[in-house]
Order: C-alpha cells, then sequence, then structure tokens
DNA sequence: AGCATCGATACCGCGCGGGTATCGATGCTG
DNA sequence: CAGCATCGATACCCGCGCGGTATCGATGCT
C-alpha cells in the first residue's frame, strides 16, 4: 500500500464526499474514485458503501480509518525526524523540548541548566503548549523529547523515564476558611459550592456540562481562583509560581502527579539521549 | 514520502549494496540509485555516503532507517488489519491471541472460557510463541491481542491492563538441599555452582557468555532441571504443570512478574474490547 | 416529471518508474 | 604500475499508470 493511496483513503473517509475530499487533495474526484477501488480490490475489501447519495465506512474502513491515519503519522514522522537530523549533522539546530505551560518549570529549569553544563549539550528550544497538544508534537516528530504528566497525559508509544512524584494541592482564595486546615480531602473539595473546579474544554474545543465556570488557558483559571470564583488542584511544586491571594491545602486522597520525560522510541540522538540521562540524574 | 521510497531506502541501508538491494527488491541496480538520490534530493539530506567501493549511512540516513522501518511496520500493519477486518466481517473469522508457551496457562485457560461463556463471544486462534515474538505479532497485525509478562516484555506502544501480579519462584530437582526451604534469596541461587541459571539466545541466535548450559526451549529446560544440570526461575502460577521431580521454592527479592493483556492502540474491534474486558474481570 | 447532485465510466495524454548499455572511480592483483 | 574487476552514476528509451475532461446513470428533492 502506498501512501498517496492511504491519504486518498483518509481524505475519502473523512469527508465521507468524493467530490470534497478531491478538492481538498487538490485533484478531480474521477480518478479519486478510481484510486479507492483499486485499493479495495487490491485489499480484497469493501471499505466504502456509496450510494449515489451517501457516504458511509464499512468496518473494514473504520480499521483502514484508524490505522492508516496512524500509518501515515508514522511516516510523516519519520520524514520529519530526517530532516531534522541532517539539519543538526550540518548546521547547529537544537532539541526541541515540549512541556505544558505552567507546570514544572522549576524542575525543568533545574534541567536545563544541569543540562547545559554537560559537555557536548547542544541549545534546547523550549515550546510551551496547552494540555494534550505534547503528546502530538512529539509523535508528529516537531518535538524531541517532552515532558509529560501521569495520569493525566498519555504515555503511550513512548519511551519514558520518571523524575519526580509529587502530592497534588488545591489552590484556594487566601482568605478562604479551608485555607487554614493542614490538608483536606477530595470530598471537601467537591462538596464548596462557592468554588467549583472549573471546566477546561475537550479535544473538539466543547465544554463538559458542569457547574464549574469555563477556562482555557491558566491565566484564567488564576484570575478565577483569585476572584474567589473557582479552586484548583494542581502537583505541589506549582506553589512556588503563586502570588500573595492564594493559598495551597495539600490533598491528601488526590492521585498523586509522576513528571516522566518522554521520547519517542527509535530515538538516535545523542543529544536526547544526554537530556534524558541528564534528568534521570536530577 | 512513498512506502515504495521507503522500502527502497530500507533494502540499501541494511544491505549497503546498492547492487545486493536491487536484487533483493527484484529490480535493476540503476533506477534504485535514481530513487535514492530522488528521495535525498526531495528531503534535502545525505542519507548515504557512497564511494565507488563502500556505502555508509549518515546520521540522517540511520535515523530514517530506524524510523522508516516503524513507519513502514505501521503501513503493513494498517493493511493487513484491514483485510483481517474484512474476513472477520463477512465469515468468522476469529481473534488470534498470542502467549508465550508455557506461561499464563492457567489463566489463560481460565480467559478462554469466560470469554465464550460471552454474548456475542467469537472463536479465538491461540498462538503460542518463543520469547520476544508476540511483540512483533501484535506490532505488525498478525495478532489481535497478547498476553505479556512485565519487566520482560517490552509494552512500549501497546495499550494493557493488568491481570495478575505474582511472585517467583526457583525450580530446582526435588533431591536439592534448599528444595527444602521455606523460602530463599537470589543471593542462595547465584552461590550454586552445581545449578547454574541457562543461558538463551538473544534477537541474532547468539548465547551469551558465561557459565550456564545452552537452551533453546522449554522442553530442553525442564529435562536440564531435571537431570540436576540447571536451576529456573519461574512465576508461580507454572508450579501446577511441574512434574514430580522438581521442587518450586519461592525467591523473595526477585522482581515480581505481572501478566498483562495488550492490544494494539485504535483497536476498533469489539471482539478485542470484550476480551479485554472479561479479562479484567477475571 | 424535471432537475440537481454525486459517484462511476470512458477515454486520453504525458510523466515517471523501470529497463539496458555504458561510463568513471576505486581498490586489488600479478 | 598496468590491467582488471567491482560498483555506483549517467544516458537513453519504453510502457504503464496517474491524473485530466467529458459524460453517464442513479437517486432524492421540488
Amino acid at each position: 500500500m502506498e501512501t498517496r493511496e492511504l491519504r486518498y483513503f483518509v481524505a475519502v473517509a473523512e469527508e465521507l464526499h468524493f467530490g470534497r475530499a478531491a478538492q481538498r487533495l487538490g485533484m478531480a474526484q474521477p480518478p479519486l474514485s478510481r484510486a479507492i477501488q483499486q485499493l479495495e480490490r487490491r485489499l480484497g475489501a469493501a471499505l466504502l458503501d456509496r450510494t449515489s447519495r451517501t457516504v458511509t465506512l464499512t468496518e473494514a474502513g473504520a480499521v483502514l480509518l484508524a490505522e492508516g491515519r496512524a500509518a501515515l503519522e508514522a511516516v510523516d514522522a519519520a520524514e520529519l525526524r530526517t530532516r531534522r537530523a541532517a539539519l543538526a549533522a550540518t548546521g547547529r539546530s537544537g532539541l526541541v523540548l515540549v512541556a505544558k505551560a505552567g507546570a514544572s518549570s522549576e524542575l525543568l529549569a533545574k534541567l536545563l541548566d544541569a543540562y547545559a553544563a554537560e559537555p557536548g549539550a547542544v541549545s534546547v528550544d523550549v515550546v510551551l503548549c496547552g494540555p494534550g497538544e505534547q503528546e502530538r508534537l512529539l509523535r508528529e516528530g516537531r518535538a524531541d523529547v517532552a515532558l509529560l504528566h501521569r495520569p493525566f497525559d498519555s504515555t503511550a508509544g513512548f519511551d519514558t523515564e520518571e523524575l519526580i512524584t509529587e502530592r497534588q494541592v488545591v489552590v484556594l482564595p487566601a482568605g478562604h476558611p479551608l485555607a487554614l486546615r493542614e490538608h483536606v480531602h477530595m470530598a471537601d473539595i467537591a462538596v464548596l459550592p462557592d468554588l467549583p473546579l472549573p471546566r477546561w474544554p475537550d479535544s473538539g474545543g466543547a465544554y463538559p456540562p458542569g457547574p464549574g465556570p469555563q477556562v482555557r488557558d491558566h491565566t484564567q483559571l488564576l484570575q478565577l481562583v483569585a476572584l474567589g470564583r473557582a479552586c484548583m488542584i494542581l502537583p505541589e511544586s506549582c506553589r512556588a509560581r503563586l502570588h500573595g491571594d492564594l493559598a495551597a491545602v495539600p490533598v491528601l486522597d488526590a492521585p498523586t502527579v509522576t513528571t516522566v520525560i518522554a521520547w519517542p522510541p527509535h530515538s538516535r540522538s545523542r543529544a536526547v539521549a544526554d537530556l534524558v540521562r541528564t534528568a534521570a540524574r536530577l
């Protein structure tokens, strides 16, 4: 199977419309129809059920859509990583490290310092991004290494090394009654009608139903907490970055957060290996 | 990048010889040379350093070899899984479950029984194979689900569900002094000159150096233990399958073995989901 | 019934993948 | 050191296959 055929099929399977898919692919509709037929013949499997009005995926088609997307991602990643390796060999292009904005900043600083002191260290571009984007960047080959937080981020498909495990704290307005407590439990927080947990958009950009305010980034969130309209649960290390009006109280029964450094398997880069080794020694 | 180009490159990179690679690919050498040049031009990266006598990989070439192999595997797996999905839709072809020969047989029997009792269960073909082969079969799409044993088998790139964790036991000839002990430690075993741990061949088929006898399968191993020429360390559940002349003693400080059920991500099969759910309930 | 929509079919041209013949560089050998 | 064998690159050619346009046939809407 050629990647061209796969791209064609994925386009049609996503659009469920030959005309639009052809347009998206920058080609005419008839050769696209033919290519899909040919693919079906070669696979010996019907991928699409088509009438002249509707196109739907067959069971096999759904499988090929899921698997094919992953395969195309792998091919594209291979290409990108090769390009980057070539640049790294000739010019001096650095590593790209991706981390969630606002998380693990202390650890990150220590890591960057320690790695910079290593012999043979290359420059490290730090990319800070929103939740859920890191895995994509790493999988697509646009980043070389990532800091992920289990159990929130998926480490599936990556090699990882654990760095630290920490408890979580709840962040409250300084004046709140709970702020004086030595520690709290999840149940203490769940019953606070005045301080609901905020809602983040899911991958589709939609918000789950619930009482909490809708937030889209950490700035909004911090502001809401400072205003006494929400609370949030964070790894302990984030306390350092809080300003005055906020208090942090350990939550005993919240899941512990493990920060891991993750990199794609098959990574052959000495720089990545050095960085990981440095991180493991912290 | 087309899979054809990738296959060409991988062939040349593995052979490090255009002529042989062309032969392996069933084509003439000149078009192969051209294809590689074209690929290098398009990537803007030298992949191979060639003199008229030798061909070597560049840094970028090594990256593309590793990443490209993985990408090709993904493409082939996508094709195979689609074919299998199509067969499953028309005919009634069952699941393929792969497990290590001789391990977890009791668990496996329970799982198969329990799953067979589920409504909508399909037939399950069980493939027993040697160590290290299961991951390959699963990755290549030749199997739908596998029983793996951490920390021995790599679960990288798969979704998994833990089934049981067990201690390990050392298996000795029944008459051996240690056989009477309630439990032992690794140190007790390491110092036995009469009962060395056997050596398994690595992926290349070569044996690591060391004192132990060379074994290639479990039958040989059992025989050697029964003969009093070796001992072996196994998960506790394997005791059930031992015959009379052998004794099993718990090893307190050996790593615990966790049996997990693993399946490829993106799996869209209801049968796999049912089987996993059944396994998790055991 | 007429029409618009949409996938399939028919047909065509050309670009590219693959073939053969040969060159040029390099290292071995007598 | 000359001659030769090896091996990748180049030159040139052919035919298939990919992509294009024109059109058909089926289907659902008005």
